[in-house]
RNA sequence: UGUCCCGUGGUGUAAUUGGCAACACGUCUGAUUUUGGUUCAGAAGAGUCCAGGUUCGAGCCCUGGCGGGACAACCA
């Protein structure tokens, strides 16, 4: 009964308004089953931003047990390339997502587009206008003020016809001729003043190479693609909403049943100090200020891949972040919550120091070692222990020994005691020093009964350090990333060079920390929490093999800000 | 000067047929802790853009303002 009660709670958990459609849809029996697509543009990368509508598309279908295409829309192939289908596909099997049947092209359907172009045509609902992009911009009007109808408005359709064979045909010059739909052209609506279908464009297509000399507009291929595929929902992000009557006339020209798929639009995803424009990251790749598109400084899912972003931490984040049709940033604190929230779950614990500080134990035995116990994972039992050297010669990290230490320091120093995690309790007697007061060796003592970090007398320290064993550490480089972006709002700037959204300071490698040796045998890709430090992902260099640890997340530092106060 | 969309704590998303605005992130306390992490407990913070109207009662309905966004590529 209370199963029942509680499950009945979480049937009750409030829909967002696209599955408020769809649940209305599927009780009118408008549909029976639902069916969405994911139509990316092959022209870049996946982003964080495209994750959101993957999230949307493929996620509706599997909650409503419909079905979910993926479509590469390539309709312009002079932006167009193979890579960017490929990796594609890899985005979004990475995320967990199963498209339906065979991947899907809007190139397939060039031909039925034709077809249908030709009936428009015959219908008089198109023409072949000859008006040059000058031109063409002169006769459009303004948003305020109507436009006015090309002199081929009224061409003769058999004329027409011709015209537009010839133009598939290779007859004519780009540019030569146009085809385009007979609207209005003083509709307030830009879209409705007989839009342009069909270009001529001498471009190889990455799919079906020279066979087309002509191809179609995105609008005049969008829904009917939509239409061919027996599409339910189209969803798509807000700034296609004024391309809705027109994508609505297309299929009242082309549908001959009761069937029409439907254009809901959703806001896209913003978030704070992240520029998401492809243009942008395009230009970041072109210019060399990132390695590439799967630079972990990327808001790409590669990158994001590379920096050790689980799958299951970008659906949870997508989630979380809900679906409505009003503009707003979302903080990117909440995407480092959603990592942080499944890493902490997931990820071994694991010692390691950035910046070394040497520390002797000067009562410790000259040539001893020993392999102390720690858990790997205290969330997760079955994750096991691991075995972590210890001897006389440690390092530990620099911030974690003061000489003058402020009130609030819980750590090490002179004449303080902590515990060495998993090890014993130290404590600091002097420390050495070069000619120009750094410090060099901090020396201590060590307490033998406090082995394993308990000490038998039941006194206590205030601080645990993690480090690491001199002589068996492995010396390791670490690069930690940080979000590219610092602007708080990029798209409020978008003429606005964007070498100035360039942090220059997202980028630190340290070349000589000091990390357990069992980190050795780490596989590309695992995360592992380093104690105090945050999340890092293993990310061999592929020239060297060379062990390379990318910082996926920072821990919440309340230290940062104690010191900073 | 046009058409369309949107306006709920700092941020994002909720609120059954109108019924004293909820959740998450963030922030701040306190407790526990072999990570200043995690976990747990708690607090602050909006009266729903404004003004009218309908109603016993409005974030939800109506009218009028104001504010923000989209639309003028042979891009998608």
């Amino acid at each position: 009964m209370t199963a029942e009660a509680n499950e009945n709670k979480d049937q009750k958990k409030s829909l967002n308004f696209i599955e408020t459609i769809i649940e209305s849809d599927l009780e009118t029996k408008k549909h029976d089953q639902i069916f969405t697509r994911f139509p990316p543009e092959p022209n870049g990368y996946l982003h964080i931003g495209h994750a959101k509508s993957i999230c949307l598309n493929f996620g509706l279908s599997e909650n409503y047990k419909g079905k979910c295409n993926l479509r590469f829309d390539d309709t312009n192939p002079v932006k167009e390339d193979v890579e960017y289908v490929e990796s594609i596909k890899e985005d979004i099997a990475w995320l967990g997502f199963n498209w339906e049947d065979e991947i899907k092209f809007t190139s397939d359907y060039f031909e039925k587009l034709y077809d249908f172009a030709v009936k428009l045509i015959k219908s008089e609902n198109a023409y072949v206008c000859e008006l040059s992009p000058e031109q063409m911009r002169e006769y459009r009007g303004t948003p305020t003020e109507p436009g006015k109808e090309s002199p081929w408005r009224n061409r003769d359709v058999n004329e027409s016809l011709k015209l537009f064979e010839g133009m598939k045909n290779g007859e004519f010059e780009e540019g030569k001729y146009l085809l385009r739909a007979k609207i209005d052209m003083s509709s307030p609506n830009m879209h409705m003043r007989d839009p342009i279908l069909y270009r001529i464009r001498f471009a190889s297509h990455h799919r079906t190479g020279d066979t087309w000399c002509i191809y179609p507009m995105y609008d005049f291929a969008h829904g009917q693609s939509d239409y061919f595929e027996g599409i339910t929902h189209s969803v798509c992000t807000l700034e296609f909403e004024v391309h809705r009557p027109l994508y609505d006339w297309f299929i009242d020209q082309l549908a001959d049943s009761e069937y029409r798929p439907r254009q809901i639009e959703f806001a896209r995803l913003n978030l704070t100090y992240t520029v998401m424009s492809k243009r942008k990251l395009l230009e970041l790749v072109e210019k060399k200020y990132v390695s590439d598109w799967d630079d972990p400084r990327m808001p790409t899912i590669s990158g994001l891949r590379r920096r050790g972003y689980t799958p299951e931490s970008i659906r949870n984040f997508s989630d979380k972040i809900g679906v409505a049709r009003r503009d707003g940033f979302i903080d990117v604190a909440l995407l480092e919550h959603s990592i942080r929230e499944d890493l902490n779950k997931k990820a071994d614990r694991v010692m390691g120091v950035l910046n070394p500080l040497k520390v002797i134990i000067d009562n410790y035995p000259e040539d001893s070692e020993e392999y102390l116990d720690a858990v790997n994972n205290p969330e997760d039992e079955s994750r096991g222990k691991r075995k972590v050297p210890f001897s006389k010669e440690l390092y530990i990290e620099q911030e974690d020994f003061m000489e003058n230490p402020p009130r609030k320091f819980f750590r090490l120093g002179i004449d303080r005691e902590v515990r060495l995690r998993y090890a014993y309790f130290i404590k600091c007697t002097h420390v050495v020093k070069d000619d120009k007061d750094n410090i060099l060796e901090v020396h201590c003592t060590y307490d033998p009964e406090s082995k394993g970090g308990k000490s038998p007398d039941g006194r206590k320290v205030k601080g645990t350090l993690h480090w690491v064993s001199a002589k068996h550490a492995i010396k390791s480089e670490v690069r930690m990333y940080d979000r590219l972006f610092t602007v708080e709002n990029p798209q409020a700037d978008k003429e606005k060079d964007f070498k100035d959204f360039i942090n220059e300071n997202s980028l630190k490698v340290v070349d000589n920390a000091m990390l357990e040796p069992h980190l050795n045998n780490a596989k590309k890709g695992e995360q592992f929490q380093f104690e105090r430090m945050g999340y890092f992902c293993v990310d061999k260099d592929s020239t060297t093999e060379k062990l390379v640890f990318n910082r996926t997340v920072t821990l919440r530092d309340s230290w940062a800000k104690i010191k900073g106060k």
